[in-house]
DNA sequence: CTGTGTGCAAAGCTTTTGCACTACT
DNA sequence: AGTAGTGCAAAAGCTTTGCACACAG
């Protein structure tokens, strides 16, 4: 059914990253890169089960914040009690509907962002995240 | 000690924004409104504690987020299960310094956000929030 | 007396921690 | 055997819900 992912591709995709493929990492890793997607710790624990992989739940978590650490993924915080891990590579900002909690990703190159104020002393610039929040227009 | 609000000064501000002026939210409009300032829900909870209030933890979140429906708060959010409380009212972004968890405003006029992007079909936008992401330049 | 609004205890989440286990050296 | 790395049950922490109470009409 699913355009998946061969275990193979996974394995290499990870070690490329510095990360050791064991089981669940390779299983994880699956669900995360079949399509560029959204998904919260729970979506990954809900998808991964449903491939047939037992994994528990503080396993996807400590999973998906080394990911994280490694550039594998992208942590996106738009809502309260909600991290978002973003399995889209390139550099893109986001549309937030407040209404839906839709989640959409916009080219960075779309935006321009000049006059950047000076960094607080002592401090190195890590990056800059745009969120655009939204609302559906019948709402008002 | 502090510079406090007066109460009477407090229920003003209440009413201008439609809210009812019961003695919790007094309370906690006296802590966010004492000065700009940058609160998580459990610092709004002590910080009214302190003064001798005595209300409930639910009724702080409760509180906080119709604040923040009326406009009397802003919610930023940069970090997973850690929204923060914006008492400032101007037009503002932020600097997020990820290794002590600082928050810091700079004044959006600083920063020109040009060629912004088509919102989806049948939506409106609500804000712009942008956040730059900050590290301390010796930890490398 | 009825209906709306308010506050909070308890329930329900999400996330982190500490430890048992594994797998290399 | 010793050491570093891994997975997960249980603990902790944050937020929401549902209900009891208060208050206005």
């Amino acid at each position: 059914m699913n355009q998946e992912l061969t275990t193979n591709e996974v394995i290499h995709r990870l070690q490329e990253h510095g990360v050791n493929p064991t089981r669940q990492r390779i299983d994880i890793a699956k669900v995360l890169f079949a399509r560029p997607q959204h998904l919260s710790a729970d979506d990954v624990m809900r998808s991964a089960q449903r491939e047939g992989a037992n994994i528990s739940k503080a396993t996807v978590y400590n999973t998906l914040s080394l990911f994280s650490s490694k550039g594998l993924v992208r942590e996106i915080i738009v809502d309260p009690s909600r991290v978002f891990y973003d399995t889209n590579p390139t550099t893109h900002h986001h549309f937030y509907n407040i209404d839906t909690g839709e989640l959409l990703d916009f080219d960075a190159s779309l935006l321009q962002l000049t006059n950047m104020p000076h960094l607080p002393p002592g401090t190195v610039a890590d990056g800059v995240d745009v969120v655009i929040r939204i609302r559906n227009a019948s709402y008002q």
